[in-house]
DNA sequence: CTCGCGGTGCAACCCGGTTGCAAAGGTGAC
DNA sequence: GTCACCTTTGCAACCGGGTTGCACCGCGAG
């Protein structure tokens, strides 16, 4: 596992410190998005700026991506290997209204979508809300 | 128009005091989500909390509805006429990235998504990203 | 050993949203 | 008319998330 996450942050170029690991290590155990208030709740002994610069240097160097569920706390998520190349998320997210979980769900693509002429789309966000699994 | 306000208003049964109207008719003649900001801008006599009530009030009796694309402020829009009974806003939003202006595309339609299961849908939240006419 | 640089901690700030409370204004009862 | 009452409005303060400036610390290069 150790060596997975050296791996992983060696790859993106980025010096693996204490902090960073640990950090790292909770994104890829978490099976849902992460926000900085997760952080701050699990590792409280560290300082908020800290984390929220290691998200920023992690995203920088695309090994996390943001997301905006709609909450308004931006949440983070580690990106799969796969997606080296093109960095954009063209997935689906899911926002579970009764415990504010926010899922990946990377087998759910985006479709297309007919727009009016005139507007040039770059970006899809579509957020699904709803109620999940655990807590039905 | 004025009457047009008034109608709007009372059909809501929302008491119509001078400022409800000049919001209103502010938010009818915009053609884009206006923000809590872009309301302070214009009515820069009128007290933040004025106007951000306003909107509060507006939203709970379904005049307007509000629209979280994904910048962390939340903007609103009136709702269609039609949109009397299910207030649901099945509709596709439009986010400019240069001028930051939000669209409701109210004829662009939300795909049905398929989920994994488990994972019970209410809601659907759709933001198409890109340029917008004004702005090519 | 010393210098320099990147990482971390601390403190403060900003901004949007929100609320408590008191003043103002309109409305109905008398 | 005037008084009481309720709603709307204005003021001030707060809150939480995000962000930044600055000082300190540790480590590696020279």
């Amino acid at each position: 596992m150790k060596e997975k996450i050296d791996r992983k942050l060696e790859a993106k170029s980025i010096k693996p410190t204490a902090m960073r690991q640990l950090i790292l290590e909770y994104l890829m155990e978490s099976r849902n998005a992460v926000s900085l208030a997760d952080l701050e709740d699990k590792f409280d002994y560290a300082d908020r700026s800290t984390l929220f610069r290691t998200l920023k240097t992690f995203e920088k160097h695309k090994l996390i991506h943001c997301i905006e569920d709609g909450t308004g706390s931006q949440k983070y998520a580690v990106c799969l290997d796969a997606c080296e190349v093109d960095h954009e998320d063209f997935h689906v997210h899911f926002l579970c209204e009764k415990c504010h979980q926010t899922y990946c769900l990377y087998d759910v693509e985006v479709p297309a979508i007919k727009l009016p002429s005139g507007f040039t789309p770059e970006a899809i966000n579509l957020i699904v809300k709803g109620v999940c699994h655990a807590c039905r």
